[in-house]
DNA sequence: GTAATAGTTGACTATATAGTCAAGAAACGG
DNA sequence: CCGTTTCTTGACTATATAGTCAACTATTAC
């Protein structure tokens, strides 16, 4: 049935680099396309506007990130290696996308956020829902590691939300300073919040 | 001598408002003349090129940023008064400026660092010596409590990098959610960072 | 008052960007 | 191999945006 296409996917992964590299507004609907090597009529067959291909891509962005999480906040893995696996992949990732591309990338949902969320309400809310997923992970990791008596938190929800706004703001510095190493510390860092020494390194 | 005017403080004004509610790349010039009450031509007058503006905005911004904290971290305060000031003006200001005018506004520096980090070096170095700023401050006052016995740190500088994530990654997110009172328990959560109960309210 | 200076304007050009569409090309079921 | 569907294209229009400029206006020094 019909002529087949991957111009739909080329056109998500277009967008999704571009938006790092642009920003939301930097980003145009030609630039898009070229990059997705698609004509502009081929864009408009597949989505109405710029802001429908971006809440395509943030939705298939929000489930392969899912999936990654999954796998690092696996409940058989001990909670805290969870999180310090977690930190020392971020470290790792961002650092090595900047040697590939010159710049630290930063966290997508959040630098993405951070411009359009005063314009686009649409996007504001899907980027608040996968934002939020992170706060599951890591309640749930503090939690657990509360049940193991590895840690000493009243309330692990708190605890989680304040971890979160210190990697995501420490994600954020390293991209605006284009400084990967600003991440190496993150690792202590949460450690640190949780009332813990460092511990050497994790898998 | 020659004609008098304040259309080039008027611009500023116009486009520190302006990138906080559409970005840089979702401000124009012509949207910034509007704001200012000033023609096109009035602005090539005093400024060659959006980014020449931004460069202004952000030195002016960047003297009234440091006398109002300057204020604030004042040595004639207690040291940990000082953060525990700052972080409730945080949550203040936001949620005031949020009432005001519908959006949490978050950091200007930051939001604007995250969105043209990659595109315009000239920005980001300044906006990088702004927030640089902040470190200053916030070693300053963990030394000074540490001298005073008042908190236990090896590393001050560390933490005081680490507090500066966790405030901005707090204030992004304030912004992205349009919810201020995520901000409620900022200073809660910097007194944890230093290993501290938090303190009922300051001046 | 007047000459020099600084600021202002509206009308202009050129380009970039969004968005449309009729016609054609590829896949597939029968 | 034919009809249907899906995808693709190039050429198009309309609008938004950046940037220019000669003429005009207000202020000040003298």
């Amino acid at each position: 049935m019909g002529r087949t296409s991957d111009a739909r996917e080329r056109l998500i992964t277009a967008v999704g680099e571009l938006f790092l590299e642009s920003g939301y507004h930097g980003t145009t609907i030609d630039a898009i396309c070229l990059r997705a090597g698609v004509r502009k009529g081929t864009f408009y067959h597949f989505f109405a506007s710029k802001e429908d291909l971006a809440v395509a891509a943030l939705e298939l962005d929000r489930a392969s990130r899912r999936e990654s999480l999954d796998a690092v906040f696996s409940p058989t893995r001990p909670p805290l290696s969870r999180l310090q696996v977690y930190c020392e992949r971020v470290y790792t990732r961002q650092r090595e996308a900047a040697a590939r591309s010159g710049h630290v990338p930063g966290c997508p949902l959040f630098t993405l956020g951070a411009e359009i969320c005063t314009q686009e309400a649409r996007l504001r809310e899907h980027i608040n829902a996968a934002l939020g997923d992170y706060l599951a992970y890591f309640s749930s990791a503090i939690r657990d590691a509360s049940a193991a008596q590895k840690v000493d938190v009243t309330d692990p929800d708190a605890k989680a939300r304040c971890i979160f706004s210190l990697i995501q703001g420490a994600i954020t510095q390293a991209r605006i300073a284009n400084d990967a190493e600003i991440l190496r510390e993150l690792p202590a860092q949460v450690f640190g919040v949780l009332g813990l020494k460092p511990v050497p390194h994790a898998a």
